[in-house]
DNA sequence: TGGATTGTTTAGAGTGGCTACATGGACGTG
DNA sequence: CACGTCCATGTAGCCACTCTAAACAATCCA
């Protein structure tokens, strides 16, 4: 039982066909076949079916990849292991982040980060990203979630928590609630709102409010970009839900931000990746950066 | 960083020099010690050092071997899992056993085995042998030591409980002890006794009588094997310790066996198997019959 | 139906690990 | 102290394995 030919197995799991996992491991398709075909010689039984033009895996080939993580992360954790003794965080690490988390995180991230240590970032819309599947492509991925809203369970993927940040009421400067210490829902309602985009995470926050306060709330516009809905906010349009440390950017001292009281209203933001490629030291090394970044903010913000 | 070429690095721990590496593996020395080599380019730093004409591992390479462990520990649990989707429990395992065990185990296990998978056994003295290092050359050994003392113990073998054995006192027909119920400590001084060879487990217990009968046992003579000894027992010529489910196997009813109070007297049967090889399926088939077969045997006894 | 996409086959080329043999230290013994 | 032995390591060449390239087959979509 060969270890490459496992590792294309779990590859082909994650990736779901031959081409993608050729170009991922920078292998002809043909290759990647003849390899599996090998595989399949030795294990005695089918892994893979026919399915349309594409490929899928049996149960038995799906129960194998599974196994194969295994073996991914104790070799990970050997090579992780020599890197210690070296002390050899090197190599470069990529990572996507949401607009705001990037922000918010990663240019302290990088500053501290030692040399040889490269950190590849991108960007993503969160919009409409199912974020599990972004670790076939990166080694780290932020993302976002409600508390107690597991949307990345059960895929065997690592999960590392960084932190959690509060949504507050943005509302414009002279608001008629803009003096209050807090808000409730019931303050909500009959309040224009500039809402998020279907699916975005937020939306849950609102129908919390909704159900608690017992009212519809009356959405003006929903976009996806937060300094958008900001500058509707900052424009007497409507007030929206914001999170705390990423907003008021770019127009400091003309967005208010009020804590909202009576529901839980926080994201979570966590760092997702392969298990094998969360071993890495230099990935390691970055994940602890994050964390450090990430407590830093959040002191940083209840100290005012 | 290659499989393969840790695996060679965990054998050269296991086994202490190339050239028993290379015997084990199937290769020549110069192989592994190409092998090796490139190991160490790759790891960047020294994994071995010369110590006299042999070779011997660094703090990294013994650490890097470690690790390999893990490596090879998932790597079987792989093959396990597809061996189990055949449910294709073939193939040879290995295993040494010390005499009595063998006796009283090993002929009900083989002939419960399924077609296809043979069991070669060996057995060597326990007299002078170190158990675990036996775990090199053989799937399973079987080993024996009194209740806790586990002299095998941090080595990172997969250690199988089988069954604890009574040692009873083994006296000829007819002697003045014989229709006591049990023994105790104080009964046995001023008997004379046919002992065991110096190292062997037994004589732990033999101190521990002398220590809570406060006198000294006159050891008459000192032997290894234990069917000699009963002979001895049995001629007349003194009394001995000897495990309840194994004696009087060549001449039965002229030997007499009374079990001790006072102290715990009873020494522990266990399989010893390099972790990995106890995931192979074949192996953890032939652990799951010894089981059945050491409970079997407990229980017919205890039914008398 | 024709073009595009996806997986598979075949033949050929390159790489990498192995064997065989020779070399060079380290130990023990006469 | 020289000799044989034991052990690890170089060197050259061979073989096996896995990759690429290109043709082929099957499916989907327009």
């Amino acid at each position: 039982m060969d270890v490459q030919r496992l590792e294309l197995l779990r590859e082909l799991a994650d990736r779901g066909s031959v081409t993608a996992v050729a170009l991922a491991t920078h292998r002809t398709p043909s290759a990647v076949s003849q390899q599996l075909k090998v595989l399949e010689r030795e294990a005695g039984l089918p892994l893979t079916q026919r399915h349309g033009r594409g490929l899928e895996l049996t149960d038995a080939g799906r129960a194998l990849a599974r196994s194969a993580t295994d073996v991914a992360v104790s070799l990970a954790k050997a090579t992780a292991l020599w890197d210690e003794f070296r002390n050899n965080a090197t190599g470069e690490v990529s990572l996507v982040t949401f607009p705001t988390a990037g922000q918010m995180l990663l240019p302290g991230v990088i500053k501290n980060l030692g040399p040889g240590l490269v950190l590849n970032c991108a960007d993503e819309d969160p919009e409409l990203s199912d974020f599990p599947a972004f670790t076939a492509e990166y080694d780290i991925v932020l993302a976002h979630a409600m508390s107690g809203q597991l949307s990345w369970a059960g895929r065997g993927l690592t999960v590392v928590p960084l932190m959690t940040e509060p949504l507050d009421v943005g509302l414009p400067v002279g608001h008629p609630l803009a003096d209050r210490a807090w808000l409730r829902p019931s303050d909500l309602i009959g309040e224009t709102w500039i809402g998020v985009t279907d699916g975005y995470p937020f939306e849950r926050i609102l129908h919390a409010i909704e159900q608690e306060a017992g009212a519809h709330l009356s959405m003006a516009q929903r976009f996806a970009d937060l300094a958008l809905i900001e500058s509707f906010v900052i424009a007497g349009l409507g007030i929206a839900l914001v999170p705390r440390y990423t907003s008021g950017g770019g127009q400091p001292g003309r967005l208010v931000l009020k804590p909202l009281r009576g529901i839980e209203s926080e994201r979570q933001i966590v760092a997702l990746m392969r298990p094998d490629r969360a071993e890495r030291l230099a990935v390691r090394t970055v994940i602890e950066a994050l964390r450090a970044q990430a407590s830093q903010v959040q002191l940083s913000h209840s100290a005012k």
